[in-house]
DNA sequence: CGCGCAGCATGATCAAGGTCAATTTCCGGT
DNA sequence: ACCGGAAATTGACCTTGATCATGCTGCGCG
């Protein structure tokens, strides 16, 4: 999210990763297939998960069948710390991904600090989103979070777009529009529909005013 | 940050909660009156906090002058964790208020780790209140909040309409409306504009149908 | 005791974005 | 290469809630 995030998985990295070559000890391995559920609402949360590779979103449901996505989660990241005993969200993989469990008895105390601050700061960001800004603000900064680590030429989407509309608490059809408003405009392009390149970038950052 | 946090666990040992009728010594006490900053957004983040007596806010500001809430705090909350080395919001108080101020350093690593859990906690129900809901969902489910400790009847509003606004992502005008609307509809009664009580209980959860 | 101000309520208007519906594009499987 | 279904785009229309403007109310204070 922020280079100050980037740290703080630099460093849990450090900790808690192998360090040269010392054997990974901690926690289980496990692949799933697109669409995987890794856990579920309601599950107890004995363990928090780091993305080995793929992709992983965590949604709520709503009795009336809202979606509300939590966050989206790449390799590297750390996912799955809850503050109650119960998990709020629901984690699935977005692809084939394979993600390591470490139960939070297995764990250092440092590594589950480090785990719940980034979970904290992603939390904050997304609030930050949500609240009172337009569609454009809304979809530009997601590009923006998107594109900040690699190129700003071929961007990947990795999610659908009723993804990011329940990311960002808009209809999936708004989500399209902005986006065909943007290309339309030169702000992007599209390679695919689900990968992107930043041709404007101060006009983008403009556009999400954060 | 993380060093410090390092430091933090092996300086344990004096356990901050009180347990079992020992005093707490950890922590200085501060006053504040009504408006007053606690901690300014982009100040070093060496403390956190719990409250004692009155009431407390974090809000942040974007450019253009758009404020978000990111909670409001009562006696016995803790606040003022944050996940980055620097604050992401701005802590006031919203009457009289008295903190207790706990140094990282200072602190024990459980304590740390249950400012975190609630924090998160917070901001993903706040997350699941900000996502695709109507003005009244909002407005219905954050009364209820307000209402989950203490009696149903003489619920107390802390904070203006302009907070209760700019926590749930809406205007001013629509907030009020919207508690017209539930006066109207005798689901709520108001014995002062700042204090109200729930009349048809079961209605308001279903109008907030969380 | 009334003045003045800040906070709140309410009314009229309008635009952003949601909803519904129809295509079109993208891909994977045969 | 072709087909079929899912995902994405696009259009027309309508609802929600923002905005602007005005009036009301409670309350601190000279």
């Amino acid at each position: 999210m922020t280079a100050r995030l980037d740290n703080a998985r630099e460093t849990i990295s450090a900790s808690f990763f192998p360090i040269r070559g010392r054997p990974q000890t901690l926690g289980v391995v496990h692949p799933y297939a697109c669409g995987d559920q890794i856990y579920a609402e309601g599950d107890p949360a004995h363990s928090f998960y780091t993305v080995i590779s793929g992709a992983v979103r965590t949604v709520r449901h709503s009795p009336d069948g809202r979606r509300q996505i939590g966050d989206f989660y790449y390799a590297g990241d750390l996912f799955g710390f809850e503050a109650n005993e119960e998990r709020l969200f629901t984690a699935e993989a977005m692809r084939p991904t394979r993600v390591r469990a470490i139960r939070l008895e297995a764990a250092t105390t440092r590594a589950i600090i480090a785990t719940a601050r980034q979970e904290l700061s992603r939390a904050h960001e997304h609030l930050a989103m949500l609240g009172r800004r337009s569609a454009e603000e809304k979809v530009a900064s997601f590009l923006l979070e998107l594109a900040r680590e690699g190129p700003i030429d071929r961007v990947a989407l990795p999610m659908s777009r009723q993804d990011m509309a329940d990311y960002l608490g808009l209809a999936l059809e708004t989500v399209s529009r902005v986006l065909s408003r943007f290309h339309e405009e030169d702000v992007i392009g599209f390679v695919s529909c689900r990968e992107f390149r930043i041709l404007k970038h101060s006009r983008l950052l403009r556009l999400a005013s954060a």
